[in-house]
DNA sequence: ATAGCTGAATTGTGATCACAAATCCCATGC
DNA sequence: GCATGGGATTTGTGATCACAATTCAGCTAT
């Protein structure tokens, strides 16, 4: 109806993001975060109008995002979050233990202090998202603790498949964290960044792996 | 690979494809098995024509593949197959080098005499493919060889994260098919094929890796 | 010859519409 | 009480259109 807003004068200029990438990144962020909960139904009217965009955009956001395992279609269409089974979930589980611990491995060669310093501040707010009990920041914080390693590995598409991996278990995490209310940090937190530390590639490996199997054995329905 | 449409009618009967989903195999097969060139660009009326249908099931077609890696789009919506870097096909390599042989590893429990008698029948296949210089057919045999082994390892999530990372080097695959004029047959799949008659775990993942690693390596360009 | 420029053609984007299928709701009947 | 049937509504699909941006061809000026 109206697309007028062609506005180059602010300094801080953000890209000209096309409403189909509105929209793709939004409800990406939303099922990664765990903000909507295995099962949960979509429209595409109704995320056009909470984008305020036509359905257009909304629909090649959901078969994009259905590509990527993030969402599941009904034979006729319907759009809703995957409910994953038993087996799927460990078999994501397990392709979490052999990627993660590669892409770290790939970082530890690269890693820093700096690095290792920022890991710990969201490593606190993870421990602060536990706190105050909220699934959402607890899954987001977790995510970028684990991001924050990997960037450095400097392996695009084995990063990318990853985060494919944690798109399709974000609604089945969050259904875990209010299972199981969790009090305590992710306690393998502490081993992984004592071994980038110590720049031992085993320890590193071996925290990782455990703390990814860890996280998601008690998914058991 | 993914909707699975419960026809308990006919056994040949072909579900109903809505007019996206033909564009999307149709694409998907076209750059999986290398018919297309590295670089080469598509245009959305031009896939639309070609299949006989509008733009809208083209631009989605699009999308999802361009969301798997098989297509690359340009700051301004410019479709092409991707042309890959010297480091991002080593990443992809290492990738399969990671997967495949875990994926053998769990057919191997599974697996049978008929299936080892089916990847003799593809790889022969395979092998005339290679005599008479098809590098579609070759790709597509080769392929299938894998794709036969692992889908014995009922690991759905891992296979369509494997079949993401074939479809990205399609194109590439057939570059270096043309580069050099094979004149062999893959001289690995002799080794899988004995290491999974044996039932010999070890080999099988040294084979598959190997046979993965020797053949993106002749790709530095 | 070559670089630069201008107008035409091509191309992707997003909105809208018609349509059929699926779904939902509620009254009816057992 | 519970299943059932039918009509209204919701929903996804695919086609088409207007539009802006990009791309390309051909011409001019240096």
């Amino acid at each position: 109806m109206q697309k007028s807003v062609l506005r180059p004068s602010v300094p801080s200029e953000t890209a000209p993001l096309s409403a189909h990438d509105r929209v793709y990144r939004g409800l990406r962020q939303q099922i990664m975060h765990g903000e909507l909960p295995p099962g949960h139904a979509l429209t595409l009217r109704g995320i056009g109008k909470s984008f305020g965009v036509s359905m257009t955009p909304a629909r090649e956001s959901v078969r994009r995002l259905s590509a990527e395992g993030a969402l599941t279609l009904s034979a006729s269409g319907r759009v809703t979050t995957p409910e994953l089974s038993n087996e799927r979930i460990e078999e994501l589980a397990s392709i979490r233990a052999l990627l993660e611990p590669e892409l770290g491995s790939r970082a530890l060669r690269r890693a820093h202090l700096a690095l290792i310093d920022r890991m710990e501040v969201i490593n606190d707010a993870n421990a602060r998202a536990v706190n105050r009990r909220d699934p959402v920041e607890y899954i987001r914080t977790n995510l970028e603790f684990h991001r924050t390693l990997y960037l450095r590995a400097q392996s695009p598409a084995m990063l990318g498949l990853l985060e494919t991996v944690w798109l399709q278990l974000g609604p089945t995490m969050r259904a875990l964290y209010t299972r199981l209310q969790r009090t305590t940090a992710p306690p393998h937190h502490r081993m992984i960044l004592e071994a980038l530390r110590a720049g031992d590639d085993a320890a590193l490996r071996l925290a990782l792996r455990t703390d990814v199997t860890q996280g998601l054995r008690h998914l058991q329905a």
